[in-house]
DNA sequence: TTATTTGCAAATCATTTGCCCGAAG
DNA sequence: CTTCGGGCAAATGATTTGCAAATAA
C-alpha cells in the first residue's frame, strides 16, 4: 500500500522503459546513474516485491535447480505454482506457430515450448481444506 | 561415438525413467544408490554432455540471470540461441489453450508462456557470413 | 518515535573448473 | 602408452540475508 521508495520507483521506471527483459544487474547499472549510491542488494530486494504484488514478471527464476527431461521430443508442460511440480500434457503440438512468426518476423525459428502455469491437484484440493498449510 | 561410461549410461537411465523432470541433485541421488561413489561433479559434467548432444533437454537454463518483464499481461517470446537475447512477440495470444487443458485434465490453470527459439536477425545475417566467429 | 528500507558484507546455492588419478582403448 | 572420464575440493556467479544506519510515516 505504501508509496514506492525512490529505489524502487526508479527500478520500475527503467524496467517499464525498456524492451530488452534485462537482468538485475542491468537495471542496476541504469539505476546507478540516477541514485549512484543504491547496492544490487536493494535492486533484487525490489524486484522479488514488485513481482510478489504483480507489478512486474520474472521470467525464468534463476538459481532454483535446473531441470532436465529425457524426452527430446516437442511436448507442453505444466508447472505448479505452488510445489514445483512439471507435468507433461498430452496436449496436441502445434508447430504452425513456428513458421507463422517465422513468416511475419523474418526471424529463424527453430523450436518452442510452451509451459502452463497454475496449481496441481494435489495443491489444489489442499488449498481448498486448509488454507495457509504449506508443503514443499 | 564413444560407448557412455557407466556413469554416463545410469545418468540417462534414471532420467529416462523418470516423468518428474528432475534436477541434477535428485538425479545424483538416484544414481548414487547404484554407483555410490558417484560425484555430483559427474552428473553436472554428463547432463551437460548430454544436452549437448541432443539426448536429452535441459529446461529453463538456471545460473544464467533471471531477467524481468515490465509487461505483465500475458504476451509471447522469441529467445535468440546464440546470443540470448529476448524479443516480444506482437503474435496475438491463445488463451483458449488455458481452458481446453483445465477441462482435458482437471489442472487449475491460471496461466501460460510461450516461448520461441531460433536466431534473431544479427546473429543469422553473421552467421551467413562468418561461421566461426562467436559474438557476446 | 516506530516502522520501513537501504547499503554493505558475508552467506547460500547451483553449477563449473582444476587437477590428479584410474579405466578403457 | 595415451586419451578420456571421474572424484574431490576449490572457484564462480547469481541471489539472498543479517545487521546497523538512514529514511519515511
Amino acid at each position: 500500500m505504501s508509496k514506492d521508495s525512490k529505489q524502487r520507483a526508479a527500478i520500475l521506471r527503467v524496467l517499464r522503459s525498456s524492451s530488452s527483459h534485462p537482468s538485475a544487474d542491468w537495471i542496476y547499472e541504469q539505476v546507478k546513474e540516477e541514485l549512484p549510491g543504491i547496492g544490487l542488494a536493494t535492486v533484487y530486494r525490489n524486484l522479488k516485491r514488485l513481482t510478489e504484488e504483480g507489478r512486474i514478471r520474472e521470467m525464468h527464476r534463476a538459481n532454483d535447480a535446473a531441470r532436465f527431461d529425457g524426452n527430446t521430443a516437442t511436448h507442453y508442460h505444466f508447472r505448479c505454482e505452488r510445489c514445483g511440480r512439471i507435468v507433461d500434457l498430452d496436449e496436441p503440438v502445434d508447430d504452425t506457430i513456428e513458421t507463422r512468426v517465422a513468416r511475419r518476423t523474418g526471424l529463424r525459428v527453430t523450436g518452442h515450448h510452451l509451459e502452463l502455469r497454475g496449481l496441481c491437484f494435489d495443491c489444489h484440493t489442499l488449498d481448498s481444506r486448509t488454507v495457509n498449510r504449506v508443503q514443499q
